[in-house]
DNA sequence: CTGCAATATTCAGCTTGAATTAAGTTTTTG
DNA sequence: CAAAAACTTAATTCAAGCTGAATATTGCAG
């Protein structure tokens, strides 16, 4: 198991890395947003120890980035105590999990291997999420009463850019450029014909409507 | 959000425009350098995106004369691929950021996002608030209670223009301007409808009212 | 090559809900 | 207190979205 700990504290950062490697885990120790973020792209890491505040480049915008970028590679992020935003933040940035310090070692222990136990299923090309999962190999969504649906081509590639962007508000013309190759097309409702299509496959509640913008997947109701 | 899209290319000028409209921004489009010149200074825009190769007037010189009036509504320039001296007059002339032709229309809303925040002081992500906070991707509201509440469309523009601008009087004019494409109100109790709805999803204290002047977002006392 | 089955796309009638207007109520202030 | 401004609620409306079915396309087996 290989971990990646962004950790700008002189004291802190190298006494986590000895305890994260006494633990049995190879850990690369990172100081600033910049680096971090390269080598995260670099690097296949199984999972990030990152702390928000970050010089260079902040800690939120470097998941961020990651996460434009289609990495899926759990993260764990640490922030200061009692900073509601900055969770809230973090989540929706694509964190796995949050650490507030300070912290006992062995929560911290804890957290990392639930998110790996977590996130296993993840290397095995299988997209997660709390009510079904997709097989990528067997283009399958597997629901929690065991049902089963294969997808077509198309249900597919939509269910999977959904799964990879929970939470966001994705546009008809965004879903249709991502789906298709290259397409530019005007008045056509294929999306919403799809989206009707998953609904029926994987329920209702999972992608809502975001009326005059588009669509959101997974994100809880109001 | 209200932007002032400054494209003569009748492909690229209008496909930008939607792109930029189903983003939640109200989009003015303009085709020659003068007619740019001329709204720029008559309507209060948020943002430009300003592309250099004009007829009648060319960006650049658009761009210094808007400076020169002391304008400082940010602007994002569209050049033609590798030709960095334009990069650098379009940086002395007063420009806040660059996008090299062409492009992908994420690297446009990444910029343009980029710019409002650095713009308006904010960091990246989501709009912070003491007592709740507005996650620009799903459009939602988060509350300290952890209560989440979905915005509409326009609710969500309007929201946004409040927190971008707290502490300011806010006129009901100036607010129309901002939050819908062409202005020019009768007498319309939209912006009380709206406010009222805001007021019910995020609180009552939070935008004051300041009878015969506006609303003012998030200050303390009057 | 032909025909069949699976998938993709279009279409049309129907439903829904965000935006708008309007009307009645409350608050402010001169 | 009266008038103006702001608030609130409710009704209307029409574009956006839904959805079942028809039609087109594709891939493949015979």
């Amino acid at each position: 198991m290989r971990l990646l700990l962004v950790e700008d504290d002189p004291t802190l950062g190298p006494q986590l890395q000895t305890a994260l490697q006494r633990a049995g885990y190879a850990v690369d120790l990172t100081t600033d947003g910049v680096e971090a973020e390269i080598q995260g792209d670099l690097e296949p890491y199984d999972l990030v120890v990152l702390d928000l505040g970050l010089p260079k480049r902040p800690g939120l915008e470097v998941l961020q980035n990651w996460r434009n970028r289609d990495s899926r590679t759990p993260v764990i992020i640490l922030t200061a105590r009692g900073s509601w935003q900055e969770k809230v933040a973090g989540f929706n940035a694509g964190a796995d999990d949050y650490i507030s310090k300070p912290f006992q070692i062995e929560e911290l222990f804890a957290r990392i291997s639930a998110v790996l136990k977590r996130s296993a299923g993840f290397a095995s090309g299988e997209l997660q999420h709390e009510h079904f999962s997709l097989d990528e190999h067997s283009q399958t969504v597997i629901l929690e009463s065991g049902e089963r649906h294969d997808l077509t081509g198309t249900e597919f590639r939509l269910l999977r850019y959904f799964m990879l962007h929970p939470g966001h508000v994705l546009s008809k013309t965004a879903l249709t450029a991502h789906v298709y190759e290259y397409d530019e097309d005007k008045d056509s409702n294929v999306i919403e014909v799809y989206v009707n299509r998953l609904r029926q496959k994987i329920g209702n509640d999972l992608i809502q409507t975001k009326r005059g913008q588009g669509y959101v997947f997974g994100a809880r109701q109001s």
